[in-house]
DNA sequence: ACAACGTTGGAGCT
DNA sequence: AGCTCCAACGTTGT
């Protein structure tokens, strides 16, 4: 029998506390959802989605989930009131697709989520299915060499034949097709007989409006659609409606919210051993054109230059690795880590298994939470401990599933107005390691070799980029990353530029790194350097990370003459960030009055543009005492 | 109004 | 390694 056909669905609002056995997920922390009945009146423990007035006390686990959401007041809240959608064309299609006593056949679409533990998409695909066909399909839209490079590409490719491999163990495969799903899957569910399509569901722009294209259709098609939220700890949809729809935009507040709804659901169970059978149409697919493909077969070199291994396998054995260190995970502290170091990095790279899915983030949480009780509260906190950051991204990932235009300045309502200046040749060398200055060079030559830098490196090459010396978008700093790193999540990059241009979540614009000083704090030999920047393997500790202040009889020691085997610095850090600090300064001003018009206007957008080129300090009435000393600020023992 | 604080700054001093 | 000052942002809490 088929569940959730739209048609009859009275929806209903499931208030049921801690099922005693959710989903085989044996999870303790569940406490309801919103779910919709082929019936017209609702099961036990669950209660209509009518928009009725509930008492607080009747119902404390419903209201601790809703909150005042949808209405109420302290005492009693409003559920939200859900209407079916009733229409008699769907009911038409329903009863004239292939399903009903034919025997089920089901696809798991894999985009992220490239696993086969803590997957509830698997297991609802799985359940009941005569034949379940495992599914990725090669978008074009992921596969543009000139936007996305190998290395990721590689990673990808890594990741399904791992995936294929654990298919194969369980008497299945996984089919690989090419080309737009929109235009792939009709014709599939027609000749495979799909009834069930099961994914994870995803917030981006691009597969927000993906999705809902295929779900239309497949519902066109008579094909049921199932997504299940597994990419995050917390179903974003929910923590933004706990917020009043609106998402925090500090960490602390993101916290609060987090803590407010409750530990995350824990990972899900296993798939069984043995999965159902493709279906005959699908088995009968030709092996080459339905399989894992090579790097050349879909446009690409070779190989890739990236030491890291994708799939589900790797990413489990790298967690055990680091995991297995409890002393340093209870220690672990964001900010200490050591960016310089590249044989073992000082965090745990397990970025671009979360970003493909490869590891579940509730099973690393759960690891996690597990580790730190056996220390009994001797651990490290959010927002700098592991778990800390894993929090980090489901804030951002919540920030790019609520903020409109989140990876462009125009348009977005979070993002300070910078007038960036238009430097193609700056950025092309900030992204081809040639700024002449190494620490910044090395960190990109590890960032196109392999697909990865420390979190602290980061930050170096984009405050360079942008704010702190090149004056460049951080949009172009985006993209560039967005091409090389092989953990590039499109919510998280653009958080973390917007951060670190200052243009939003941070606003202390005067704290700059600085590209000879901070990374000589961590490695004052330059092995790092050297390592990535072999022009300069020779340079003497003394002058590597201002190598144009070598004597040229030291250069010529080194084989290494500046100007021509290494560039001389692109800019004088020492001047422009000075600079630049002032022009940040003008463009918060201009961005100060601008919002102090519009409100004078009214809420009236008009007359922003005049406000900003007034640039005075006309909503400033702060009238500070000139030369008054603000009281010194007691520092944190 | 004002102080404290914010995952990760730098320079110069002891 | 730890302290102070630099010049000074927005948010949150009192």
């Amino acid at each position: 029998m088929r569940f959730a056909t739209l048609a009859l669905a009275a929806l209903l609002l499931a208030a049921c506390v801690p099922r005693p056995a959710h989903a085989a997920s044996g999870d303790a922390s569940y406490i309801g959802e919103v779910f919709m009945m082929a019936t017209s009146f609702c099961p036990t423990g669950s209660v209509e989605a009518n928009g009725a007035t509930v008492a607080a006390a009747s119902n404390p686990s419903l209201y601790a989930l809703l909150g005042t959401t949808y209405g109420g007041t302290s005492t009693n809240f409003k559920l939200p009131n859900i209407k079916p959608q009733g229409s008699s064309a769907l009911a038409a299609e329903v009863g004239g697709g292939s399903g009903g006593a034919m025997g089920a056949t089901s696809i798991i679409w894999f985009r992220k989520g490239l696993r086969i533990h803590d997957n509830p998409a698997l297991l609802a695909a799985a359940q009941g299915a005569d034949h379940l066909c495992p599914l990725f399909i090669l978008d074009p839209w992921f596969l543009q060499p000139d936007k996305i490079g190998v290395n990721r590409v590689q990673f990808l490719l890594e990741s399904l034949a791992d995936l294929d491999a654990s298919f194969r163990a369980r008497g299945s495969r996984l089919l690989v097709l090419r080309g737009k799903p929109q235009e792939v899957l009709p014709p599939v569910f027609k000749e495979w007989g799909v009834t069930r399509l099961c994914f994870e569901s995803d917030t981006e722009p691009y597969a927000k409006q993906r999705d809902a294209a295929v779900r239309q259709l497949a519902e066109a098609a008579g094909v049921e659609v199932h997504s299940s939220v597994s990419h995050t700890l917390y179903d974003p949809q929910l923590l933004l409606a706990r917020n009043g729809g609106k998402p925090p935009l500090t960490m602390q507040a993101f916290t609060k919210l987090a803590d407010a709804v409750g530990p995350p659901p824990a990972p899900a169970a296993d798939p069984p051993e043995k999965l159902p059978p493709l279906a005959p149409q699908a088995a009968s697919l030709d092996a080459a054109a339905s399989g894992v493909p090579s790097l050349a077969d879909i446009g690409y070199p070779p190989a890739g230059t990236t030491p890291f291994k994708g799939g589900e396998t790797a990413a489990l054995a790298r967690m055990a690795d680091y995991l297995s260190d409890k002393d340093w995970v209870c220690a672990f502290e964001k900010p200490k880590g050591n960016p310089a170091l590249f044989l073992r990095p000082a965090t745990t790279v397990l970025s671009p298994y979360l970003k493909f899915g490869c590891l579940s983030p509730r099973l690393f949480h759960a690891k996690l939470q597990q580790i730190y009780s056996e220390r009994s509260g001797k651990h490290t906190q959010p927002p700098v401990s592991l778990r800390g950051q894993l929090l980090w991204r489901e804030f951002f990932t919540l920030c790019g599933s609520a903020v409109p235009n989140f990876d462009r300045m125009e348009g977005n309502p979070i993002c300070r107005q910078i007038p960036w200046a238009d430097d193609p040749a700056r950025i092309q060398a900030w992204e081809e390691s040639r700024t002449g200055y190494p620490w910044i060079d090395a960190i990109m030559a590890q960032l196109r070799r392999q697909g990865w830098m420390h979190h602290l490196a980061r930050h170096s090459v984009a405050c360079f980029l942008t704010r702190g010396d090149l004056w460049c978008s951080w949009e172009a700093g985006q993209a560039v990353f967005d091409k090389y790193l092989i953990d590039a999540d499109w919510s998280l990059n653009a958080a973390n530029w917007q951060w670190l241009s200052a243009s939003a979540f941070f606003s202390q614009y005067f704290r700059v790194y600085s590209p000879i000083s901070f990374g000589k704090q961590y490695d004052k030999n330059g092995d790092y350097i050297r390592h990535f920047l072999p022009a300069l393997k020779d340079m003497p500790a003394k002058y590597i990370y201002e190598p144009w202040t070598a004597p040229l009889s030291v250069q010529q020691a080194a084989g290494c003459i500046i100007g021509k085997d290494y560039p001389r610095p692109i800019v004088d850090h020492a001047v422009v960030h000075k600079e630049n600090m002032a022009k940040m300064k003008a463009a918060y001003d201009a961005g100060k009055a601008a919002a102090g018009a519009a409100a004078g206007a009214g809420g009236a957008a008009a007359g922003s543009a005049a406000a900003a080129a007034a640039g005075g300090d006309g909503a400033s009435s702060s009238g500070s005492k000139a030369g008054a000393k603000p009281a010194k600020r007691a520092r944190k023992s």
